[in-house]
DNA sequence: CATGAATGAGGTTTCATTCAT
DNA sequence: GATGAATGAAACCTCATTCAT
């Protein structure tokens, strides 16, 4: 009943249903990102993709479904690039800036990741709890964090007791939030928040608030 | 030809005009903020407020009309709240520790003020981008801190050069993150961010770091 | 519990109550003109009367009977209208002349007449059917063409047997259909057949071929 | 993104699209022109068709689509219908009779082509404006006409100067006027003007008006 | 693997009308 | 004489989903 099939698997496969699939999951995500679970459309989806909107239920069976699909692509995604930053080859305080600067840039570049979060959260996280890869994605990262935090107070240039956790749900919050609620913001402040120079202000900020509260 | 008034107005109202509004205007503040713009109901709201679905379009018109009078009721509700802390007469410090502590708790028992605002950031706000009462909501606020943070400055506890615009994002931003992601947070961490003790070591950090950056 | 008393009754009666009247009246005669019977909304006719809706009720009983009023007023005007012309003093060729211009010109300036009729004849006429005022107000018409008529036969310029309903039925017709299917006429044969020189041709073109018929 | 296609394609297609389609504008072309635009219920509409309402938004989009469907249809068939009377092969005079006739059994026996048409022009014939098709249907009549006054005045039996399309506009005048606003006349005369007699005294009558104008 | 046809339930909005003063 | 408040019914239209091939 579910063809769906994880790209672990290694039996062998057509490749016009790997392509298919990945057409749906890629407007899929632009679809519920753009206009949130309810306000997404399955027909908009089975059209941005180019394909028949059975085929969506063929291969992931329900609109739920579909979105838990969406929203484990894009943890996946975020800590693959994360993986790529080596912050455990870099000296502790530039992995900090590095951490922050990357976050920062990756929310801005993927909004989608913003919106999605929202929605998810916004149906306390119904669909995540399902999952069964979504914690073993996202340790890795805590485990990193935690190290580049150990090396630093070791060295004498960070304080004791941070948590990771805390570090890093602050590093998102600071770039989350000015970007999620960016819209918002610009109007009830009259002020364009969006501009290149409120940008680069805005990340030089964020790295001084949490550096010094890292440094000892 | 609208037969909604604004509260400014003195003219002799019926009563029960009165309430049917403020009873409209809350049950849908409940169902947009548990169930987001597309997916709240008008049959719903009308149910929840115990009148007419009909009155609900004869008093505000449509449903994103009614979406924009409840997001303006949720501004003034905090900016109200906020004048009532009084912090121009509290020392600059305390100030910004009172600052930061009513946000998380104001968030805290006010949650439709997040889930409200993730909608309308969905639709790049184009609901506030039409109101005209917003902006002159908003800015005694950053008036005000522009205030707390120059007799910090003057008396030598607080750095040059804040932007209050800037902190009170970031203030915002690490009260509003932690609360409006707590389920997904929760989730992929494998940790329960709601415990007492999470919550409480939550506050305590978000402090240290506002401080940590502001004091000179 | 019906208020709304014709002009014939000569009883006291508010100033107020007349105008008002008048004012629905006049209004309703425009919506049901421009929209059709269903196509019309009870809350544009008060808007456009400035009234409440409440006095529509109270003074006329119901939508249809309101259309019902409407109609009588309607027919009522354009035979007062063709009354002054006093026919009967004209020699009958020139009569005959003066009613197809009078036809045309007053469904020109009283547009709403084709398109009242239009809706009352989609209905089957149920409105009229229930007035009682309806047949004495359109029988002296009748009765004058068939005066002039009969002038003319006598004095040997018209034709023998001439049906005189049969006449005044072809007049409007000729006058009727061209103004009512204007739009759709204009649209189908690529040609704006509302310029000044259409129309005046028009004109001509039918006083040629009713005196072309009539004539001996 | 809209399944509904013209006849002219000849790509395969299901059998049944093709009869829910011809189905749903049968039972429209019904509804419409007895209730109008407005008063017509897409309700009515499916049920009539023996069909899912949802069915009609698929084919057709909304209402006002179905409707502009509705009207090419409605056109579509009355100029078929004149081709197959072959006025080109008949002699001038007859023809003309012929035309006159015909004009009256059809829309006799069509009375939706009245009410729709009156319901078109209620809206100024803001649907027919649309079609890209309306024009190219209705030239070739005036086309033909044109040839028979050609021939009539050329072998000495037509006055000159005759403009086909204000003929044709009269002939359709005096037939459909008659028949459109059958009720309110037979109404306000106080005379049954559907009697089988009337109804052939109206045909005789109409003939002697044309053929009297258009003889020399 | 893929798709056009079809649907039941329910969405927002509109309507003529009545209530209560 | 006049009106603002309120409503039940029903309007157009949309939605996720399934059928049949």
């Amino acid at each position: 009943m579910k063809p769906r099939r994880t790209q672990a698997q290694t039996e062998p496969r057509s490749r016009d249903a790997d392509r298919s699939q990945l057409a749906i999951l890629a407007s899929a995500r632009d679809e519920f990102s753009q206009r949130g679970l309810a306000g997404a459309r399955m027909d908009s989806i089975a059209e941005r993709a180019g394909l028949n909107k059975r085929l969506i239920y063929y291969y992931f069976g329900s609109k739920d479904d579909l979105f838990l699909a969406v929203l484990e692509g894009t943890y996946a995604s975020i800590r693959q690039a994360e993986q790529r930053l080596h912050l455990e080859d870099v000296e502790p305080v530039e992995a900090i800036r590095r951490l922050v600067s990357f976050t920062w840039h990756y929310y801005l570049e993927h909004p989608e990741f913003i919106t999605l979060l929202n929605s998810e959260n916004l149906h306390r996280a119904v669909h995540l709890k399902r999952s069964e890869r979504i914690q073993e994605m996202n340790s890795p990262l805590i485990e990193l964090l935690d190290d580049v935090l150990d090396r630093g107070r070791r060295s004498g240039v960070f304080r004791d007791g941070i948590d990771p956790v805390q570090l890093y749900i602050s590093i998102a919050s600071l770039c989350y939030f000015y970007l999620s609620n960016n819209d918002t913001l610009s109007t009830i402040f009259g002020r364009d928040l969006r501009t290149p120079k409120a940008m680069a202000q805005r990340l030089s900020h964020m790295t001084d608030l949490v550096l010094g509260y890292a440094l000892r």
